[in-house]
DNA sequence: GTCTATAACGCGATAGAC
DNA sequence: GTCTATCGCGTTATAGAC
């Protein structure tokens, strides 16, 4: 395990702070305090701003439509491939909280990378609502829109990274458990 | 019904450029430019860019405590109170969905009025959750974690704003009924 | 690799003419 | 009520010393 280079770190300690304030207001200065170091310097191992939010952003993107795309290619039943999903969005939120809040409130302020981007948040969102539809067809999952079932859904498992690093105490797995539950079988007793 | 004057249409005119980019990412050039005036006349209306989110975003704050706050002192069952707070979600969500993304993403650009923001959040959440205690206690809901029910649920309502726009086609109150059924009884069948 | 200094520009907000 | 002009400051990014 080669440890973090100096480039990691900065894009590291910005995921931070834009989960804090959000891209545009965190300046170069804010970065380069966080760093102890000042804002010049911070050209010697980064581009520009932007090219770090191109780096929070876009691997985790890839990271969720290439999980998505396993998933949705392999053999099990609905529900396990629901459950697998909900899994895929715990893991990769606790690994990386901060990479999260940009990915949710900052795409809109990629430039080169935007139109990459959506076309990844496509993809997987297509392999969703393909997986919902399945279910629906062969009985699994109740018949009701499966645009309002994702949205319901997905905007839980999106927002977990605001949760997540409160919760350290507790096992992931029982949460992705506890997850599964409430999104799948309800919250209502019978 | 008094039409709109001057200061509220700026308002939401920001209101809506807010929700594209967030508070620190629109100037108040751009917002003159979407008003067609010059950004100086701005304040002829408006005191500052800050009192404009404050108006925003207090005003939406209050309606969900006091919505909650109402739910939580009526007699109604548990499951019921939660089908309330659902549409109030979805009629406050269907009445301002601009406004909507400022209170979820920019609260933490308030100045002055940040302490009172965090009040009545913490408020609506308190009632929230003792509703779900409650309903553990009476068997009417699953003993899981209220914690986590509570984010799921309300994770889901509070975004409701970025869908119900693209959804004007079809009734809110088929919406909340979907809701509803999705976030109580789950999308498992049986 | 970090620093100081600075370029080039955009920001929120104000003054005062009309 | 809107305009032009401008203030004072903050922004990203670069140049060049050490």
């Amino acid at each position: 395990m080669k440890s973090e280079t100096r480039q990691q770190e900065i894009i590291r300690v910005a995921a931070q702070l834009f989960k804090e304030k959000g891209y545009s207001a965190v300046t170069m200065r804010d970065l380069a305090k966080a760093m102890g170091i000042k804002a010049a310097s911070l050209y010697n191992h980064i581009n520009s701003k932007q090219d770090i939010l191109n780096a929070i952003i876009i691997s985790l993107a890839e990271e969720f439509t290439d999980g998505m795309k396993q998933i949705h290619l392999s053999n099990a039943s609905c529900i396990d491939k629901l459950k697998k999903i909900i899994e895929l969005h715990v893991h990769i939120s606790s690994k990386n909280s901060y990479g999260m809040a940009s990915l949710n409130n900052d795409w809109m302020h990629l430039e080169t990378q935007l139109t990459y981007y959506k076309k990844l948040r496509s993809d997987y969102e297509n392999d969703f609502k393909t997986i919902l539809k399945d279910g629906i067809k062969s009985g699994e999952i109740v018949n009701i829109k499966p645009d309002v079932m994702m949205f319901s859904i997905l905007t839980t498992l999106r927002s977990l990274y605001i949760w997540i690093p409160k919760k350290e105490d507790f096992n992931l797995q029982e949460l992705s458990n506890s997850l599964s539950h409430i999104l799948i079988e309800g919250i209502a007793k019978d």
